[in-house]
DNA sequence: ATCTGAAGTTAGTATCGCTAACATATGTTA
DNA sequence: TAACATATGTTAGCGATACTAACTTCAGAT
């Protein structure tokens, strides 16, 4: 009674871990296709179920979109959280080290990354969207404190960590949107990083 | 012979004036519902025409959306001239008026800033949208050198005019996107404007 | 052994993007 | 002025889509 790994076909009626596998499809039609021209028909097809079936685990088209948009979030912070790992803490590396982690993942998951943020849906009444994001962005919050030499979180670092947020998350749209051709604009990432690690943390105010 | 207005009856078969009432009634519908919600079909009804009629004046649906993005980046643009105008050459106030009109764009026409960049469209082959915001950024660049007191553009004007961009464009898209509800942050921005230009253009580098 | 509910299916609806074929008006030219 | 060519509308229809309703399958509890 071997379970049905992909899109192969199944031997049983039902299917055991469709939900999951409805998910990984739409994350990764959503990467190739893009999000505005991911179709749930085209999931289906994939997981190799009928065009009816998501909605036994889903409600709509947008709450799998949603779930992909979550999913990645957490993958995000995780990310973030390993390669904090590999630095000494209370240094600028760390808050670099973060930045980093932000473009590569918008890079290398663009499609994900405009769900997380690009979309028109309005993620505000989104609890635990806004809660993963509020929680990573606690996160750079407190290493911005630890570069003042500080356990707590004063109102500086929250503007601090602001003013890198908005950076990097500005830089990782530009990015993926193809605004940076090499040609015209030779982007040396980790220079970039460092610099504006620099501006906004290395002095204060 | 009295033409039509907006989204009334025609007295006369021919409409007189489809492409810009398509156009507009895109933008329109583009920020009531969302890039993602906008069908041609619902533009069709407000200019008051079959559905198959904007198929004599764009080639699909994608080029409606394009034009509605490229009108809107050079409103953007227009916008900066103006304000840029209110303001002493070579001063710093220039910089943070820039900032302002980007960020005051975005969070007043959420829906087609979202078309200029947050689509997964494949911005990179459309050259009038390419031109338009290369021929924007360059406004930039050319304050920022400015600023040096410099007439001619250098290295690190480009630089720093890029660092800019990256910011105002990530604190445009936090804002439209919910991430900074007044409650968590209160945002004052001019505040932000001034600290960010002065970190990046005020001290070099 | 039966019942119940979760998780599949088929079939059908409304909407959508787009095309083909046809209709109408307008401006050019004989 | 009449005929034609062209631009710009229309209707009708196709295939894809999101979603629902009603039915089927199957596993677990009693």
């Amino acid at each position: 009674m071997e379970k049905t790994p992909h899109s192969e076909k199944r031997d049983s009626y039902h299917h055991g871990d469709l939900r999951s596998q409805l998910i990984e499809a739409t994350r990764a039609l959503v990467e190739e296709k893009g999000p505005d021209h991911f179709s749930v028909s085209e999931a289906c097809r994939r997981a190799g179920v009928s065009t009816a079936a998501p909605y036994k685990h889903f409600k709509s088209k947008e709450e799998m979109l949603h779930a992909v948009a979550l999913a990645g979030m957490v993958r995000q912070r995780e990310q973030m959280l390993a390669e904090l790992e590999t630095c000494t803490p209370g240094t600028l590396d760390r808050i670099v080290a973060m930045g980093r982690v932000y473009v590569r993942f918008a890079v290398s998951e663009p499609g994900v990354f405009r769900l997380m943020f690009g979309l028109s849906e309005d993620h505000a009444d989104h609890v635990d969207l806004v809660e993963t994001g509020d929680n990573t962005f606690a996160v750079v919050q407190r290493e911005v404190a630890r570069c003042r030499g500080s356990m707590t979180v004063e109102e500086t670092d929250v503007h601090q960590a602001f003013l890198l947020w908005s950076f990097v998350h500005g830089l990782s749209f530009l990015m993926i949107d193809g605004k940076l051709t090499d040609t015209k604009m030779p982007l040396d990432l980790e220079h970039v990083l460092v610099d504006i690690a620099q501006r906004v943390v290395g002095q204060g105010r």
